[in-house]
DNA sequence: CACTGCGGGGAAC
DNA sequence: GTTCCCCGCAGTG
């Protein structure tokens, strides 16, 4: 934690080893001689860019509280993974503590279906996978990248759903049901009310108590998610709340824990408290306002988080809000609506400025460059960042070939701009202006290259999927910072 | 039994 | 050509 903060708040460290410098999963090389690296992030949201030491565990099992699965890109050197979304009770019924059902939906597809047709362990009616469609109407992806001594993680797209249950929370309800079942007093009593198939494993309260003891306990389904939930439906229609919760989280926690997973448990805590951090965030992107909000926030996610991250948060937000009646399909299937969703949204309210891309880039700009965002990944300038979020997002192999043998690329060392390396204080500051120049187009990567051609020429992709990322970009930082204290706990613990 | 990663292949744009 | 998705396979725990 300790780390974790200090790199946030400190001026030098706004954000993120990984998010300081610029480089996408796709480069033909990755920053070398990486020094730092970041802290893993079980919920990682947002467009953000991480680099995890090749030892962390966690980064070499590809872990992530979202629930993650393998898709086949083509591509061996870059693993990537699509969100499956959460499971939720279609009903929406609140378990006895107020907070929500969320679970993980299981990996394999089989194992999935299986899943959908169990009921309710509260109140027995059907539960629903709420997809994932928070990047650009598809689901959020994760790629990862072994170099070297290195583990590079990137994201896409923000979470437009609440979190599920971690994976080790998942596991660990598991083999509190298989001790349960296993022990003769329970086997007998299960028989007795089991009679229903698609049941649950466990009745709600159990799952508490089995799942975790401590503080962490209902944070399975409490924590983040839970406050987006209740706002849905209800009345109640915030965006920050809603976000917050997760969005914090996601990065937050990171540098807290080194390789132990964070768990979302601590969220609750925090959602607890005020909202404040987001609340001030808030005014900020709805309103014009600059940005109180790098007040309360981080420092380190001014320019970033400022805009992009209210703009995350309060999109999926949005979304839902939209939906307040309630069911997840119904705000699901509207915003499914793919690119139409967003474009919608953002078009509209308080982010209709810059619903257009081009313009983003002017709020963003002030914000993200004049500040000091030598990090910035996407930097979006207005006029180049386009061309590389478009990249950035869409690719997935680019300039990569479907592997015939790892040495494809060899990564030159150092040919990426160091100064981001080591430099990153000095770069923040200075490079604000032009911080495109200071992406680093290596010559290599035509691909760069050719995406900021691009860029000029199709409009309409841009639109599609880097909306959201333009300004998401940065949103890391949010995450980071209201909770990051949060879950210095466990993951692997394999506390179960 | 479920998770994970790989790879083939189809569909859509 | 690119991107996404589905499917099956195999290894692992």
């Amino acid at each position: 934690m300790s780390k974790t903060s200090d790199q946030f708040d400190s001026s030098d460290c706004v954000c993120s080893f990984g998010m300081k410098l610029t480089w996408d999963i796709n480069d033909p090389k990755l920053p070398q001689d990486t020094k730092q690296y970041d802290a893993f992030q079980e919920w990682t949201d947002g467009y953000v860019r991480y680099i995890y030491s090749s030892e962390d565990k966690n980064a070499q099992r590809h872990l992530s509280g979202w629930a993650m699965r393998n898709t086949n890109n083509h591509n061996c050197q870059i693993l990537k993974k699509s969100c499956l979304g959460v499971v939720v009770c279609s009903r929406n019924c609140s378990l006895p503590d107020g907070s929500k059902l969320q679970l993980r939906p299981a990996i394999c597809d089989k194992a999935r279906q299986k899943q959908q047709k169990k009921l309710c362990p509260n109140c027995n009616s059907a539960l629903e996978l709420i997809p994932c469609r928070g990047h650009s109407g598809y689901p959020v992806t994760n790629f990862w990248r072994v170099d070297g001594k290195a583990i590079f993680f990137q994201a896409k797209g923000v979470h437009d759903h609440p979190r599920p249950e971690s994976k080790s929370e998942t596991e660990a309800r598991r083999s509190a049901v298989k001790r349960r079942m296993s022990s003769p007093h329970f086997s007998q009593k299960r028989r007795l009310v089991e009679p229903e198939p698609g049941r649950y494993d466990m009745a709600f309260p159990n799952i508490h108590q089995l799942t975790m003891d401590g503080p962490d306990r209902f944070s399975i389904i409490a924590e983040s998610n839970y406050p987006i939930q209740t706002q849905h439906y209800p009345p109640f229609q915030n965006p920050e709340p809603y976000k917050f919760p997760y969005d914090t989280h996601t990065t937050a926690a990171m540098a807290d824990a080194p390789s132990t997973l964070q768990k979302p448990a601590n969220h609750r805590l925090y959602m607890t408290r005020p909202p404040c951090g987001y609340d001030f965030a808030v005014p900020g992107y709805l309103g014009s306002g600059p940005y109180p909000t790098t007040l309360y926030k981080d420092p380190s996610s001014p320019q970033t988080e400022t805009e992009p991250n209210k703009s995350g948060p309060s999109l999926s937000g949005m979304s839902h809000g939209t939906s307040p009646l309630g069911s997840h399909e119904r705000s699901y299937a509207e915003t499914t609506g793919k690119h139409h969703g967003w474009k919608q949204i953002l078009s509209k309210g308080a982010y209709g400025e810059r619903g257009d891309y081009t313009q983003l880039p002017t709020n963003a700009n002030h914000h993200y460059y004049n500040s000091d965002y030598p990090c910035r990944y996407t930097g979006p300038a207005p006029a180049t960042p386009a061309a590389l979020q478009t990249i950035i997002t869409t690719t997935t192999k680019v300039s990569y070939q479907p592997c015939p043998k790892p040495s494809v690329v060899k990564y030159g060392e150092n040919i990426y701009d160091v100064k981001g390396l080591s430099n990153c204080n000095s770069i923040l500051e200075e490079t604000s202006p032009n911080s495109y120049s200071d992406l680093k187009i290596p010559e290599d990567s035509g691909v760069i290259k050719s995406a900021l051609s691009y860029q000029d020429t199709l409009p309409a992709k841009i639109e599609r999927s880097e909306n959201f990322e333009g300004y998401r970009y940065s949103s890391y930082s949010s995450n980071s910072y209201p909770e990051r204290m949060s879950h210095p706990f466990r993951y692997d613990s394999g506390e179960y």
